[in-house]
DNA sequence: CTTATTTATTAATCTAGGTTAATGCACAAG
DNA sequence: CTTGTGCATTAACCTAGATTAATAAATAAG
């Protein structure tokens, strides 16, 4: 599981020709940490699939905050779906919060790999779906859970994130400041 | 586009033994206001195209407050596409909030069209990324914009649906009261 | 037409979480 | 070692939106 042609193959068999012929339009890239991989309003067209590291998509809103939208540690894939896929510029920064090393493929691998393989489309169309899933759950969330309900619940779902990042990064991803993260922590700690 | 085979059609051409094919798995149905499709904790395999009148998906959370997630007037499809593809219990309601007119067809429907027009799995994959880019804005706006703005983002948006519900079901979509979104009208119009 | 039920509005009060600001810590850089 | 920069915590205060409740208006049901 260390290149995303590991996963892909996870769903299916490739012969070593096609191996090779996608492995080919792989780039990998080791990036710095804080290295920006894709700005707002930029027509996007990669995926990146992490080997190594974190990286994080967010956006930033008209008073300069930043809202973190997803974070991608290792054999995760990130990008913006939206705008790879009807070539609309991107709402979405692409970053890495550590140094990373990962895996570059442009939207023409996919299309490449879906017409040597109809076992692709299932498969990326499943990786849609979940993503989809995650969207739809975190909606939920914010209209219906406290602060503190999502907190414990991202705490559940991504307990090896936690360590990582700085808390002002999750509290971005929940929706909430750093200072109330801090005032939920304090409060969880002292009741145990 | 009074059909959803209509609206497969748009992005390329059936033959007539195709359409009769597809068209005989497609139930039409009536459906009287407030009938309920779909209850969470179901196993979904439908998709609901609406015809005539309106429909909504929504899930109750543990205060049994109802949210709701999407409303589907005229020519659009509504559905739990989580659940349809990996067969999950459904988080997700779905039932009408006039008396409608849809059209039902399961997920095989769309298996078998699929594995007869190749553009079928373009035209879906599609309606699937329109359907992430709602919610990833969906979330973005939960995330960083006050209920003012959400509700004035909503009446952009959906201008037809904001006379067709009561407006605590909008409030139930923008994540708030009825009585906060009162008193944002109320603001909003002393000031024009 | 009359009655019952849902819906919208308004007002009084409460609270989760935001804002501002000060303090202490952990580092990275000189 | 000193200085700076970013991060976490705490506290005082503020505000958007929740809650509760009462009333009026609209819809539905008998």
């Amino acid at each position: 599981m260390n290149s995303i042609l590991d996963q892909l193959m996870l769903n299916f068999p490739l012969d070593k020709i096609d191996m090779e012929l996608l492995q080919s339009k792989i780039k990998t890239k080791h990036v710095a940490k804080g290295e920006i991989l894709q700005m707002k309003g930029e027509l996007s067209n990669n995926f990146y699939f992490v080997k190594q590291g974190l990286l994080r998509s967010y956006v930033i809103d008209d008073n300069g905050k930043e809202h973190i939208f997803m974070f991608a540690p290792e054999g995760w894939i990130i990008a913006d779906n939206v705008s790879n896929a009807i070539q609309v510029p991107s709402e979405l920064f692409i970053d890495a919060l550590e140094a990373s090393e990962i895996e570059i493929c442009n939207k023409h691998f996919f299309e490449e790999a879906m017409a040597q393989h109809s076992q692709v489309v299932a498969v990326s169309t499943k990786k849609l779906i979940n993503r989809m899933a995650v969207l739809q759950r975190r909606v939920i969330m914010l209209m219906s859970a406290s602060a503190m309900q999502r907190y414990e619940h991202f705490l559940e779902t991504y307990p090896n994130i936690v360590q990582r990042v700085p808390q002002k990064m999750i509290a971005s991803y929940l929706g909430i400041t750093p200072e109330a993260l801090s005032k939920i922590r304090g409060g969880m700690t002292r009741k145990k």
